[in-house]
DNA sequence: ATGGCCAGATTTTCTGGA
């Protein structure tokens, strides 16, 4: 079984990308961010077509996520129910005995500042609810854009985005309150190439230099981590015409 | 060359992203 978990940055804008990928990547599930799509747009028929079910919640302009899955998705939970929240950032569904949660986390703009404090308060709540769905369903698994770049080797100059937004000390304490819950990053399971990132500013030719950031994450159970044999960070699609500013991330589970 | 973005709104500039 193939997760993977892509940041799209528009779903209107990005759909012929999203299409192509699958078509060269058929993984089992995808959870997809930034939709920026009321659910009357979701292109349902589109995604069937290409042979997968689909679960969404989307709002206008801005966040908006789904959980793409070529099995049955069952027990879709939108939101997070210990956290009242209009922006719509959280989708959890099952497919074949997994259970998955697909989080668009706050970006948070600047530490200090309001959208900081949201965003520490929404990763509090998230850490409640998925220590609820932990212990309902031991094969668990997390994807999606973290905003968070869990350690200075996930950040091309540590030294310029010390203590700043997705870098500061606070943001990665509350992403080991997550894993400590028993989750690990399936990318560190591995061996991995230095400087590898998901995320380039679209701005100052950062793709080409590889100036990014890796914010994208696959979290997994013990159980699920047991069965875990790959985890890859696909860069293609960023090289593609218009491409959404994050790349796909990909976990294979046995 | 250390720099020159992108998507969406109800646009002719702004917000937010990261």
């Amino acid at each position: 079984m193939k997760i993977a978990t892509w940041n799209v940055n528009s779903l209107k804008v990005r759909l012929p990308h999203l299409l192509q990928w699958l078509a060269a990547n058929p993984v089992d599930v995808l959870c997809i961010q930034e939709t920026k799509l009321t659910d009357d747009k979701f292109p349902v028929a589109d995604i069937n077509a290409a042979g997968y079910e689909v679960a969404f919640t989307g709002q206008k302009t801005y966040n908006g996520v789904a959980i793409l899955s070529r099995h049955p998705l069952t027990d879709v939970v939108r939101n997070n129910p210990h956290y009242p929240d209009e922006q719509q950032r959280l989708i959890a569904a099952t497919v074949q005995g997994v259970r998955i949660i697909c989080a668009y986390v706050v970006n948070g703009q600047a530490v200090g500042s309001d959208k900081f404090a949201y965003k520490m308060a929404w990763l509090a709540a998230l850490r409640t609810w998925v220590q609820e769905e932990m212990a309902a369903h031991p094969d668990f698994a997390i994807l999606g854009d973290y905003n968070i770049a869990p350690d200075d080797r996930d950040v091309y100059d540590p030294v310029e985005w010390a203590g700043a937004i997705h870098c500061s000390e606070p943001e990665r304490a509350a992403l080991g309150e997550l894993t400590a819950l028993g989750l690990t990053d399936a990318f560190r399971l591995f061996e991995q190439p230095e400087k590898q990132y998901s995320w380039w500013d679209y701005r100052m030719m950062a793709f080409r230099r590889n100036r990014g950031l890796r914010i994208d994450h696959i979290l997994l159970s013990s159980s699920l981590a047991k069965r875990c044999t790959a985890c890859t960070i696909d860069r293609e699609p960023r090289k593609w015409e218009q491409p959404s500013d994050h790349t796909p991330v990909i976990a294979t589970l046995d």
